[in-house]
DNA sequence: TCGCACACGTTATAGCATAACGCAATTGAT
DNA sequence: ATCAATTGCGTTATGCTATAACGTGTGCGA
């Protein structure tokens, strides 16, 4: 899917997920808009679908929190599953995609008849530093 | 770990999930148990995180629900990444463990220095049934 | 110009989870 | 036996996450 042009809510949701360090919760977000005029869940929610939808942001289920996508040119083509080390400590979150693994799960899920539409995979754990 | 004797919440808890066809949200626990004495979300949750630590229930992140282990015994080594499969038509959920998926991911971690503590593989989707 | 699709704004509500307090029962070391 | 520590339990209150339902405005093609 193209990524059409962003509308001004969507945009400054996209921006405050990109210029964060980590995931941020929906909430999270609101309050860092209030200044630009923000004022409901809705309007937060709202942009992110969008978001997700156009592969810019990732949803990370175990936090309930958003990232910027860090590769949204290969979501174009929607390439693959996409999966996320969460570090307990730092909150740092590493997006990664392995060919291998989607491939395994791909056979797997074919053996149960079962037709794929989103795949979560995300580990918890510490980083390098935090270890 | 070894399986202490259950409390007697937690084991209401328990049926309550063993005896469900799918996923149960804690307050839709909450509701089954109320005949037998449950007032409070606090006391599904916390025999919840008590089964959890047992390895007798999982926690659905993609759904904040819970399900019944269907191999609890495996689990008393505490072998292995669990990953399921979720069907949006009938709610189903299947529970498997797949050993090239571990040491894919295993490897992947230790690459960047990562250490593990937990994983969540989660596939949505329809089953073949709701197809 | 009419109708439709879409983004937006607002209020209210629903659904999920935990904080903080205190009490009761159990255990086990002294 | 007794005291202290641990664990489970019950209750009230609160906080965080997400959506329902309604109406407005704008752009665009039939």
């Amino acid at each position: 899917m193209a990524t059409p042009q962003l509308t001004k809510n969507q945009t400054m949701v996209m921006d405050a997920l990109s210029h964060s360090e980590g995931p941020l919760s929906a909430y999270t977000i609101l309050d860092k808009l209030r200044d630009q005029g923000f004022r409901a869940p809705l309007q937060v929610y709202r942009a992110l679908d969008k978001l997700l939808e156009y592969g810019l942001v990732h949803r990370l289920e175990s936090l309930n929190a958003f990232v910027a996508c860090t590769c949204p040119h290969e979501h174009e083509h929607d390439h693959g599953v996409t999966a996320f080390t969460i570090c307990e400590g730092c909150g740092q979150v590493t997006e990664f995609h392995d060919i291998a693994i989607e491939q395994r799960l791909s056979a797997l899920t074919r053996a149960q008849n079962f037709k794929t539409e989103k795949t979560t995979i995300e580990i918890r754990g510490h980083c390098q530093s935090c270890a």
